[in-house]
DNA sequence: GCAGGAAACGAACGATCGTGCTATCAATTC
DNA sequence: GAATTGATAGCACGATCGTTCGTTTCCTGC
């Protein structure tokens, strides 16, 4: 890796961090460039514009969330496992960065149009389309019902998700996770198949 | 009401408008004096400082969320019945700008400690509460479980209405109101009495 | 209708915003 | 090791940020 590419990857580090606690609007090239010991303008010549670093910390936190959270669950047997799987990985990333970003940007950005809006409809669509695929060859495993929604699925546990984020990083509260397991399990049993 | 009273609530309305939609951070004194047609320094002296008028904008989304959702909801005969109503005016507030409000402010402010954050945490708990003496005195009318917890349930609604805010908003998902009328039905169905 | 107080304004503050230039510095290629 | 490319710094720009101050205008209670 090129010098250039080494410390564009170390600004979209700190920048993700930042825009996860502060969400995008919240990250300015001044301070960000102070936090990495950098001139302004030096780190700004990387993207020549604020809104293309906000398509690239995008960009790094997809690529950071699909390695810590979906890809290790890919790993797991096909269908009810790895599901549980990117249940587990996805609800202990609710102090990893990449994941708090796309949850704060998602309403920050929610009815502001643009490349960046558009971007992050896209990264739901993709990851609902895993969810969706899962939940499919759980079908096909005899895991699910065949009358299930797979979308349905993927927009529930996304829910349940959000839901844990917000009692989590708002309100800092223990049963977070407990209540988030007991709701993975509802949607489970609700979409196993009707025995009769 | 007197004059500065007025345009006081003037100021806020609007401030609640612009802030559900760019955030509480997209919030800036210049721009919203411009869309009121008033001084910057005119409009800043009813707040003195900008803290002010994040917290007196919570207050204001505050009340028109319990005039529009909350209120309405308790006309409705108490348990289950009450709590569909507050669920309807909830999940058609997904367009209102102070229901928007704090669900973009909850996860700006998640990680930013303060009287803002203290003020989000508090008015969370109180519609949590609310909802928890719904569901209680469902139990009492036999409606709901006695070993259901109260609490419990309103996480999760909570969560199924985040899930709707996302859909809806984010995504423009026409399938929203669907999804989030099956899952409070799941919610209800689950927090049923056990037969037997 | 006048006095006194509240409300709004205009101008300005220092700071910081995003974004250009130009120059210098380091790294890579022959 | 010289030449070339790319990375970073310095400086400046107009704009806007939140905030203060002094003045003017409007409202209100007598």
């Amino acid at each position: 890796m090129s010098k250039g590419a080494a410390t564009r990857q170390a600004v979209l580090a700190e920048a993700t961090e930042v825009a996860s606690r502060l969400g995008l609007g919240g990250l300015t090239i001044g301070s960000l460039a102070a936090r990495l010991d950098m001139s302004k303008s030096g780190l700004f010549a990387h993207f020549r514009s604020k809104e293309a670093l906000h398509l690239q910390v995008l960009g790094y936190a997809r690529d950071a969330f699909v390695a810590e959270v979906v890809r290790p669950a890919l790993r797991a047997p096909r269908g009810e496992a790895r599901m549980r799987a990117l249940f587990d990985n996805w609800l202990e990333s609710v102090n990893v960065a990449a994941a708090c970003l796309f949850v704060s940007a998602s309403t920050e950005f929610d009815d502001q149009p643009g490349p960046v809006r558009d971007q992050l409809v896209a990264d739901h669509r993709d990851l609902s389309d895993v969810i969706a695929q899962i939940f499919r060859t759980g079908i096909a495993e005899g895991q699910f019902d065949e009358a299930a929604d797979p979308e349905r699925f993927a927009h529930d546990l996304h829910s349940v998700m959000l839901g844990a984020f917000h009692s989590r990083r708002l309100l800092n509260d223990p049963r977070t996770d407990t209540w988030a397991r007991q709701s993975f399990e509802a949607l489970l049993d609700a979409a196993r198949p009707k025995s009769g």
